[in-house]
DNA sequence: CATGAATGAGGCTTCATTCAT
DNA sequence: AATGAATGAAGCCTCATTCAT
C-alpha cells in the first residue's frame, strides 16, 4: 500500500511537471502556436508520455484552467467565510483576492476566453468540462453571495447579486485583457496594477449605495 | 469612365462579400478552426479567389477588425462632437454608441483580442498594422477627451482621462466576452444586454464626483 | 491584302514583345520561378493575352530558345560560307559566332540545359519540338562540317568531325554555365570572358594536328 | 551503449535510404516536378517523415549535392597526393577521378548547376550551404595545385592554375551535360564516354607545353 | 483581339497522435 | 511507464489556365 500510494504521488507530481511547462509553453506562444512537441521538450518528457497522463492537447490545455478556478474558489470561499467582516470588507478581499489569482497565473483569464470558443472545447471529455463549469459557476455563485450580503444589509445598490458578481469578474478580466493587449501593441509601459485600481475604486464607488 | 467606376464597385462588392463570409465563420469557428475553405465555400468562391482580395488568412481577419475599428471611431468622434451636451450627456452617448457598435459586428472584441497575440500578428502588412493601431489609438484618444472634460468639469472624479477611457473600454470588452461566455458554458439565457446596462450604471456612478 | 499584311506584322511585333519580357523574367527568376502574371507585367499585357500567342509556358519558353538556336544556325553556316578562309580561320570565326549568340543572350545555355529535362518538354507541341531538334542538329552539323574540313585538310587531329564539334559546344556551354555558377556562389568577379578565352585557346592547340 | 550505437547507425540508414529514393525521383523528373509525396512514396515513408531527416525540400536535395562533392574531394586530393608520379600522370589519374565521380552519381552536375539559382538556394541552412562552398571551392583549389605543378615544371602551358582547373572542369560537366541531353533529345545512343575521352585527349594536348 | 477576375488542382509543410520497443 | 520515430490528415497558398465581357 505504501508502494501504492507512493507509485500515486509519483504520477502526480510527474503530472505536475507536465502542467508547469504547459503554462509557461502555452502563455509564451499562446494554445494553437503551441505545440505539443514544445511542451514535452520544456517538460524533458518525450511527446508520447505527455499521452499517458493527458488525454489529448485540448485536455491539457484545459487542466491549466481548472487548476486557475480551483485556486480561485477557494480564494473566493475564504472571503466568503471571514466572519469578523462586512461586505465591504469583504469586498476589499475579494478584489485582493483577484489579484493574487492574477499573480498566481496571468494566463487565466487567457484562458477562461479561449474556453468560449464552443468548437474548443468540442475534444473535452464530459467529465473534465463539467468539473470547468461548476467550479466556475461556484466560483461565481460564492462572489455573488458577497454582493448579496451587501444588498440585504442595505450597503450596495439593490441589483441582482449575480449580475453584480458577473459585472465583477468581467471587469477583473476586461481590465487585465485590455492592458495586455494594449502593451503589446504599444510596446509601452505596463499600467495594468494602477488601471486596475481604479477600475475596482470606481466599482466600489458605484455599487456603493447611496446615504 | 461609367465602366472604370463600376468595375471599381464590383470589386468593392466582391471584397465585402469576402468579409461577410468571413465574419460568419471566424465567428462559428474562431480564428484557428475556420479555414479558407470554409471562407471560400461559404462566400461561394473558390479558396484562390480570397487571395486577390486579402494577401493571406491573418490580412483577411484583421480587414475585419478594421472596419469595426472605423465604425468605433466614427461613432466614438460623433459623440465628441455634440456641442450641446455636457460630459454627463456624452457620456451616455457613448455608452449607446458601444452598444451600437457591438451590435454592428459582435465579434469585434474577440477580434481585437486575438489581436494582442503577437504571435499572430506575424503576417500583417506593416502598413495594416498601423492602420489598426492608429484607429485603436484615436479611438481611445477620443474617449479620454470626453472623460478630461467631465474631470475638468469637476463632474467627473480627477483621475487620469486615459485610464478612465481604458477602464470604460476594458469594462464593456470584459461583459461582452464574459456573458458570450458563459452563455456557450451554461447554454442558457442572454444576459448581455441587461449586465452591459448595469455594468454601465455602476461606471457612470463610480466616476461622478462627489457633491 | 496590305490589311492582312499589317495584321500579321503587328501579330509577330506582339509575340516578339512578349518573348522580350520572358526572356528578362526567365532570365532573372529561372523557368520555375517565373510565373505568367510576372512575363505579363513585364509585357504590359494581361496574362490572358500570352495565351493567344502561346500555348502554354513551357511552349512560350521552348520558343526562345529556338530563336536563339535560329541565330546560332544563321552564324555557324555564316562561317562555314567564308570561301576565302581556311579551317583554322574558320574555326577562330566559329569562336567568335560563340561569343556573339552568348552576347545575343546569355539565357541560352541555360535554356538548353532545361530542355534536357524530358518532362519539360512533355508538353510542347511536336512541331516546336522538332522544330528545335532540327536546329540543333543543323547548327552541330555545321560545326561537324568546318572540323571535317581542318580534319581533311590534315590540319586538325583525326578525330570524327561530329564528336570534335560537341566537344567544342560542350566546352562553350560548361564554361559559361560553371562560371555563372561560380560568380553567384563565390559573389565574386566575373571571369567569363578570359575563361572563355583560355577554354578555346586549349581547344584550338588540342585539336591541331602535330607537324 | 550497444542500443544507443545501433540506433544512430539506424537513422543514419533511414537518411541513406530517404537520399537513395529522392535521387532516384529528382534524376528522373528534375528537382521542381519531383514531390515530396513521390520522394517519400519511393522511399515507402509518409511525407512527414522525410522532415524529421531534411529540414524542406531544397535541403534534401542539397544533401545530395554534398555527398557528390565529398566523394570529389576525396578522389581529387587523393591523386594530388600521388607522390610517385609527375603532373602528366596526375592528370591522367585526375580524368579518371572524373569518370568515377560521374558514375557514382551522373545525377552530380545536374545539381550542381542547379545550384546555381540563387533563388534556389534560399531555403538552405546557412551551414549546409557554406559546406558546399567550401567543398566546391576546396575541389578546385587541389586541381589548380596539380595544374600549378605542372606549369612550374614547364610541362603544361604558362596559365593561371586557377583557370586552367575551372576550364577543365567546366570541360567535363558540359560534355556531360550535352551529351546527357542529345542523348534525351535525339534519342539516340550515348557516345558520353568516348566524347569525354575525346574531350579530355585534346585538353592534354591542348595544354601541354611546346616543346 | 484583349482583358483580368476567377478557378481549382496540387505542392509543401506541420503537428497531434499512435505504437512498437 | 517511457520513448520517439513514424504517421497521415489537413491547411495555407500559388499559379497556369480559362472564359465571360
Amino acid at each position: 500500500m505504501g508502494i501504492q500510494e507512493r507509485k500515486e504521488r509519483e504520477k502526480e507530481r510527474r503530472r505536475q511537471q507536465i502542467m508547469v511547462a504547459a503554462k509557461r509553453v502555452f502563455s509564451d506562444k499562446g494554445f494553437n502556436k503551441a505545440t505539443m512537441e514544445d511542451i514535452a521538450q520544456d517538460a524533458e518528457l518525450s511527446p508520447g508520455t505527455l499521452y499517458l497522463y493527458f488525454k489529448n492537447k485540448e485536455e491539457l490545455y484545459a487542466s491549466l484552467s481548472l487548476r486557475i478556478l480551483q485556486y480561485l474558489l477557494i480564494r473566493v470561499e475564504h472571503v466568503l467565510e471571514e466572519t469578523d467582516s462586512g461586505p465591504e470588507e469583504k469586498l476589499n478581499s475579494l478584489v485582493e483576492a483577484m489579484y493574487d489569482v492574477y499573480e498566481f497565473d496571468p494566463l487565466i483569464i487567457i484562458n477562461m476566453f479561449h474556453l468560449q470558443s464552443s468548437e474548443t472545447l468540442k475534444n473535452l471529455s464530459p467529465q473534465l468540462m463539467s468539473e470547468i463549469k461548476d467550479l466556475s459557476r461556484k466560483s461565481l455563485g460564492s462572489i455573488a453571495k458577497i454582493f448579496k450580503a451587501g444588498v440585504d444589509d442595505g450597503l450596495f445598490i439593490d441589483r441582482h447579486p449575480t449580475a453584480l458578481a458577473d459585472t465583477f469578474w468581467a471587469l477583473f478580466s476586461g481590465v487585465v485583457l485590455w492592458l495586455t493587449s494594449k502593451k503589446i501593441i504599444n510596446e509601452g509601459k505596463d499600467y495594468l496594477k494602477e488601471t486596475l485600481e481604479l477600475a475596482f475604486d470606481i466599482f466600489r464607488r458605484g455599487i456603493s449605495s447611496p446615504p
